[in-house]
DNA sequence: AAATTTTATTTGCTAATTCAATGATTGCAG
DNA sequence: CTGCAATCATTGAATTAGCAAATAAAATTT
């Protein structure tokens, strides 16, 4: 199994093995819950207060169109209420059932600790915060280079030429 | 759309955040080669020689199934070959084709450096190292973690070291 | 205010992903 | 040698992903 014999040593491939296999525990434990790892972000996400579909596609990763229908199954299982936002009705509001906020805070500890331990085991307190300050560093990064690959922040303007 | 607005700043959610954003780069660069990121991952894979399909499973991260019906594409493409290995029948043997390697080469640099070098923008040579060695640090926690679990057989089956 | 554009969510369609089952081959104990 | 378990790869069937189109409600223009 060990994942070791590799001599792709990129950043990007070594997170993409880490991201992998955390997810693949984070899978194998929510599956008796009836959950992968998507509904298991959704769910924790709620735990901080209603979110519109729109939020949560933003705060957890998930596809738009995918979260929607994630969305709907856990709806069916019970987990959670949709409802328009009356305030603006394009907008629909995901709040937790109680059945869902019990689920979610049963297991908070697992998933908010457990594996980001196993993670750092051996990291000090110190060499953990600074990995985590590099990690959002990454984002920024990231974030900067899309910026520069669309400087369209000026005249987006398309005028519908033909259909 | 920048991704900033979340609380939560687990190690696991950066680094997926993280992972997700650099393979939607990868997925649009790879995109005009009718490649996803799977398929760059075995195409630049096989650079280094050939291999069976268990072994670019675990060298890629790609769930066997999905990477069997992956490498029926590729073959379909042009890229790369399949043939029965003469040692062990049970093994199938992956090679590039001439097109597929020239396509590799090409755009090896492009996938090896320019990905890296966006997220480690910023970075002095030996933070970006020490991070590095963090990362192989974080993979052998997890190889760890995974023998605790299954302590089902007691004799390490460590076989083909060195394939 | 009518027309147009933008924002928010859902749905239709196609392709890809997954788990589980299968077929084929090898390794090994008796 | 024979039977049984393990390994390798593929495939069947059901689920899911992701793009684009559809629907609907604001926001903006004219």
């Amino acid at each position: 199994m060990t994942v070791r014999q590799t001599e792709d040593r990129s950043i990007p491939f070594l997170m993409h093995q880490i991201v992998g296999h955390v997810e693949a525990l984070v899978n194998k434990w929510a599956r008796p819950l009836g959950l992968k790892i998507e509904g298991v972000r959704v769910l924790f996400r709620l735990l901080g207060g209603d979110r519109t579909v729109n939020e949560l596609a933003r705060l957890t990763g998930v596809e738009i169109s995918t979260l929607s229908r994630l969305l709907g199954r856990m709806t069916d299982m019970g987990l959670l209420t949709r409802r328009r936002d009356e305030a603006d009705a394009r907008s629909v509001i995901v709040s937790l059932t109680d059945k869902g906020r019990k689920m979610a805070l049963e297991h908070q500890p697992v998933y908010f600790k457990d594996y980001e331990d196993i993670l750092l085991s051996g990291f000090g307190t110190a060499q953990a915060n600074l990995f985590r300050q590099h990690l959002i560093n990454m984002i920024e990064n990231l974030n900067a280079a899309d910026e520069e690959t669309k400087p369209s922040t000026e005249a987006p303007r398309v005028r519908a030429a033909g259909a």
